[in-house]
RNA sequence: GGCGGCGUAGCCAAGUGGUAAGGCAGAGGUCUGCAAAACCUUUAUUCAUCGGUUCGAUUCCGAUCGCCGCCUCCA
């Protein structure tokens, strides 16, 4: 039984999709002004995984993800690059699904931009207007919070006493709102400035929440399953998003909230001031691999800040690598035929460990602990040659099964070696045989130069690149 | 000022009212001509500190110390 802790609830609960088999999933995506970071890059690898495992469950899933692709910093961005909105973001897009596509980030079944969805914008904004859940002042339009009373039904904020001790955050003085908690649903634009779009109520460009309220429901209904994203848009962007979305159909805007919590870098947050800022990018370059870096996101359930440290990093690499030497050691075996009834039962139990870890409110870390006891229980079973042909099936469809949702596994290497490469290793072999291990060695030697590891074995040489 | 979370072995960490998952690193072993690689085994009488509740607490309650976050743009 699939459970989730809802943020509007507070509680963990049994997921129940609001419509049979049909699951339908918002996710706040990114701002594309500059190149994610690996803090971004966690909660779209939870994304992902919630994507992963919902679709392992068997729902039919509508997956949206939105591309913020207009708000104060692009607009000045673009600016001062002399460029329009779409010239100064696209580079940006192709880098994001770059860098997803390499952390096996499956691709949402719709990915809207913002700056395409003006019109419906305009309408939730005009509808808001009409039941006098919004109201014009200098031009801009503002939300009317007090016109929602459910107001802070997400985040439990206590409007009543924490503003003014918050030593200054909000200034009171300048507002022309109603309430300092009101919010720019529509910001007015002078003619002058490039960036804005026509609407009834004036010349403008939309407010950063109303985007979101705009796209999941075009694309969702007015009331979808989930919606998610990461917790520090909790407030107030979900919360607004809410009292826009509820503000103007009158319904549930959505059934269940999944917060990913933030990681910190060596134990502090990250931040460029602190110089431990790292973009997927910068880690490629230092030369660590997507596959570790996902694993390493992956490690600690989301809803837990991760402390992302390089020496855990490093130990991902590593893990990693036994993940998929695993996998290619036992597709290589030459086993005797039949089947092992007890390593069949407990490659069953594993997954069933699995699978429970996942159903836990997405348990990532017990769910891969479920992972390497499996490879370990082969290993061994491996060792004392007791796996058999049938059991190799069934182990690596259930590491397929698992890889499906934590893709985790590298691609097993396909790869032919240069024929050069191939004679020199049967010439060692040779040598060895001969005990001419002056020449065996400097042969291994050799290979090792150019980024081939040797693995003597019982059953022959294996190779693998460094 | 208001509110929330966390503190578990060298590192990353899961977890539960009944005596501590998993990974990395370390140590030992198997294999090997020697290595490497690989694999196996192993590593916390103890879960920040001090009290309390309980037959029993790392797990519940209270206090203290330390860290992180939200209340403002932010994954």
């Amino acid at each position: 039984m699939l459970k989730f802790h809802n943020t509007l609830s507070g509680q963990t609960e049994e997921f129940q999709p609001l419509n049979e088999n049909d699951v339908r999933l918002y996710i706040c995506g990114p701002t594309v002004w500059s190149f994610a970071h690996i803090g971004n890059f966690r909660t779209f690898t939870f994304g992902d995984v919630l994507r992963r495992y919902l679709k392992y469950k068997g729902y039919n899933l509508t997956h949206v993800m939105n591309l913020t692709d207009v708000d104060d910093r692009i607009i000045n961005e673009a600016k001062k690059a002399g460029k329009t909105i779409d010239e100064f973001v696209q580079p940006f897009i192709e880098a994001f699904w770059e860098d997803a596509d390499a952390l096996g980030i499956q691709r949402p079944e719709i990915a809207p931009r913002a700056t395409d969805h003006i019109p419906e914008m305009i309408e939730i904004i005009q509808t808001l207007l009409d039941n006098n859940h919004a109201y014009a002042s200098d031009g801009s339009i503002y939300y009317r919070i007090s016109a929602f009373p459910d107001y802070g039904k997400l985040s439990k904020i206590n409007f009543k006493g924490n503003i003014s001790g918050a030593s200054g955050r909000v200034d009171t003085d300048k507002y022309d709102k109603e309430n300092a908690q009101d919010f720019a649903l529509w910001k007015f634009v002078d003619e002058t400035e490039p960036t804005g779009w026509d609407a009834p109520f004036g010349r403008g460009r939309p407010g950063w929440h109303i985007e979101c309220s705009a796209m999941s429901m075009k694309y969702l209904g007015e009331t979808f399953d989930i919606h998610a994203g990461g917790v520090d848009l909790k407030f107030p962007h979900h919360e607004n998003e809410i009292a826009q979305s509820e503000g103007a159909t009158d319904k549930l805007f959505a059934k269940y909230w999944l917060h990913s919590e933030h990681l910190k870098v060596e134990g502090e947050t990250m931040s460029k001031s602190l110089g431990n800022f790292y973009t997927f990018r910068d880690l490629l370059e230092k030369g660590y691999s997507a596959k570790a870096i996902r694993y390493l996101l992956l490690s600690v359930p989301y809803h837990k800040q991760l402390n992302f440290t390089f020496e855990t990093l490093n130990g991902a690499e590593n893990t990693i690598e036994r993940l998929s030497d695993f996998r290619s050691r036992l597709e290589e075996a030459n086993l005797n035929a039949g089947a092992n009834d007890e390593l069949k039962e407990k490659t069953r139990v594993y997954l069933a460990d699995f699978e429970a870890a996942m159903d836990d409110n997405l348990n990532t870390s017990v769910a891969l602990a479920a992972l390497h006891n499996l490879v370990r229980e082969v290993n061994s079973a491996l060792a004392n040659e007791a796996v058999l042909t049938e059991d190799r099936n069934l182990i690596l469809e259930t590491i397929n099964k698992i890889d499906s949702v934590l893709g985790v596994f590298s691609e097993t290497q396909q790869e032919m070696l240069d024929t050069e490469i191939e004679q020199l290793i049967e010439e060692r072999q040779e040598a060895r045989r001969a005990r001419n291990f002056a020449r065996s060695d400097e042969i291994r030697d050799l290979l090792s130069e150019r980024g081939i590891v040797l693995e003597d074995t019982k059953e022959g040489v294996r190779w693998k690149r460094k």
